[in-house]
DNA sequence: TCTTTGATCGAAACGGGTTTCATACAGGAA
DNA sequence: TTCCTGTATGAAACCCGTTTCGATCAAAGA
């Protein structure tokens, strides 16, 4: 009927219960053949131990919680992936919550976390960042953050180098001769989103070009929302000869907007996307991107975590630099080339 | 120092901890205002309930666990985020745990959630359906299997009706003419791959149509895979006009590997991939394919499970029908078109 | 021979809740 | 007044492990 538990193991090999949990745990307190008769007879008997009631007396239950905005993301399937994996090498379990972008529901979850007693947390773009200042002493439990490093200061954080990515980006469009460049942004992408755009600000300003209010709009990092934001960019009495899209997703909707627009990629609007999915190098043409390490952030956020968790002290911030990819939908501005008089090749 | 316990908060209130414990369950036992003293003394003194020492006592843990085959396949990450939200509103947690589409480590996690006593489990695109019969028998916990329908008679189970889209799937493109229709599989999708392929032969034979070995090819379900397989189909002294995709990004791959031959979709190739993944329809042309209601799934298998959880018996099945859906990446065969000599458009 | 030491093991406490059972007491009926 | 009933509460047991402490015993040293 019920489980077996160390106590029936006991009963049956004539020892005592604690006798069983130390040999079951290698203990050296118990005499080898003893031991390994107990062993046997568990397996036998099929024992599988309770990581419950182990968790209850030891006050650790290897257990991670991993809150996450929107699981239907590929980006964050990914960086959870990475989470999973390096906790799993090390015989944790993780949770996962998905939050919905939600900031009440975020607090709430990383509550039913601590009920639930896990040793530590990992969020994903976290909604709340500031706030977890006051609920984390109340809390105390291990935090880490990913690509959400609002209080530096106070929280580990593994995050992208938004603003050097983005720099980068936009540099290589300015490279390719575009000064009319927008940006296409993410209504809900918070500090990544503003990071990026500063990134896009700093490499106009720094090439000299001005920041243009109009070229800059919002998606929601959905294809739908990058569509719809592109088509208002096409619908501008001057409109961008390219696009620097917030993530991959906004950058596929751009190029789908585009299309529909009567316009080629990269011949009339050059587009740059940030993520690198998978999908990212089979979209047509394939998409310039800032590639993240998606998975390794992940993992080494989990990293962090244990770490933590085996006791070490001190903050650690692992800012990791994007990469930029560039394939086909990126080229140089046929109106710049006309401008400086250069021969069509 | 520790967290606050039942008991702490029994001695703050002069009253025991059973009664603490009775009146934060709302049990009528408790005079009402004594009750509401110990409630407000509780959030007072910021005590949060211990769910590991409630769940063993209770032996139940409102945990589920969830076996997936690849996280980082925005598919899984859909149905997973399914399953997760219908749990949460019903108050429970998701282990997530990542099998790597390997059939042992799939048992070795289930075995895992079985130490950490979830209540219940959902695995999806199991590898080792058949084999949960004995391990179930020793484990009794509850089983629900998401379009992994081996043992149909033994498990509860949601899957696509996979036969059946697919047949409609390729009759579609019957209709539109085409005759040398191909299938890019996948060679880990088992039961998935074997029903599609079905679907596709029946459809075949059902129109006259021969079924072309050379004409079956296997990807691996990514891109890459499903690049490569079309590449080898369109190597083929007589390559296919029309080719039926294991999964979207399959197709997406496909689309990729046409144009690298130089060829047009739907022009001289249709394509038609299986999902209906978010990207799907910002594919350049639009991809037709088969609509899985992916959260849907994730969903029915979550309230299969917790229905099961509240005591309810007999085996549900329940089969999801898919949708095809029709965009631009299909289209008359135009071969077809001058042998029956109906005038181009 | 007596004490010391180390090896091996059991008894008991503990973790933080829930649940059963017993008790105390007030109010109502006889 | 006595008995009964119901209400409100506490004591204790329990869930299943781990850990501390103490006991036993044999071997080794004095």
């Amino acid at each position: 009927m019920k489980p077996v538990s160390i106590k029936d193991i006991a009963k049956a090999a004539g020892v005592s219960h604690p006798t069983v949990s130390r040999a079951l745990c290698f203990s050296p307190l118990v005499k080898a053949e003893t031991a390994q008769r107990i062993r046997d007879m568990a397996t036998a008997m099929g024992y599988r131990p309770n990581a419950v009631a182990r968790g209850l007396v030891t006050r650790r239950t290897r257990t991670i919680g991993a809150v996450v905005t929107t699981l239907t993301d590929p980006f964050h399937g990914e960086v959870l992936s990475g989470v999973e994996e390096l906790a799993s090498d090390h015989h944790y379990s993780v949770f996962v919550a998905n939050c919905n972008a939600d900031a009440d529901r975020e607090i709430r979850v990383v509550k039913l976390f601590q009920e639930r007693r896990v040793d530590g947390i990992v969020v994903m773009c976290s909604r709340v960042g500031a706030l977890y200042a006051p609920l984390l002493r109340e809390l105390k439990i291990p935090i880490v953050l990913i690509n959400s490093n609002y209080p530096n200061d106070v929280f580990d954080s593994v995050a992208i180098d938004n603003l050097g990515a983005s720099l980068q980006a936009v540099q290589h469009l300015i490279s390719l001769g575009h000064s009319q460049i927008a940006y296409l942004g993410d209504q809900f992408g918070l500090d990544s989103d503003r990071e990026r755009f500063a990134g896009y600000r700093q490499a106009l300003l720094g090439a000299g070009l001005p920041v243009v209010t109009s070229l800059t709009v919002c998606g929601d990092g959905t294809p739908e929302g990058g569509q719809a934001a592109a088509a208002r960019l096409l619908a501008l009495p001057e409109p961008p000869t390219a696009i620097f899209c917030y993530n991959d997703q906004s950058a596929i909707g751009a190029l789908s907007a585009i299309r529909v627009h009567g316009l080629r990629v990269p011949e009339d609007v050059s587009i740059v996307g940030f993520d690198d999915l998978r999908i990212a190098s089979f979209a047509n043409p394939p998409l310039t991107t800032v590639r993240q390490p998606r998975q390794l952030m992940g993992r080494t956020a989990a990293g962090i975590l244990l770490d933590l968790l085996s006791g070490s002290v001190g903050q650690t911030h692992v800012q990791i630099p994007g990469e930029l990819i560039i394939r086909r939908s990126t080229a140089t501005c046929s109106t710049a080339v006309s401008d400086i008089q250069e021969p069509a090749i």
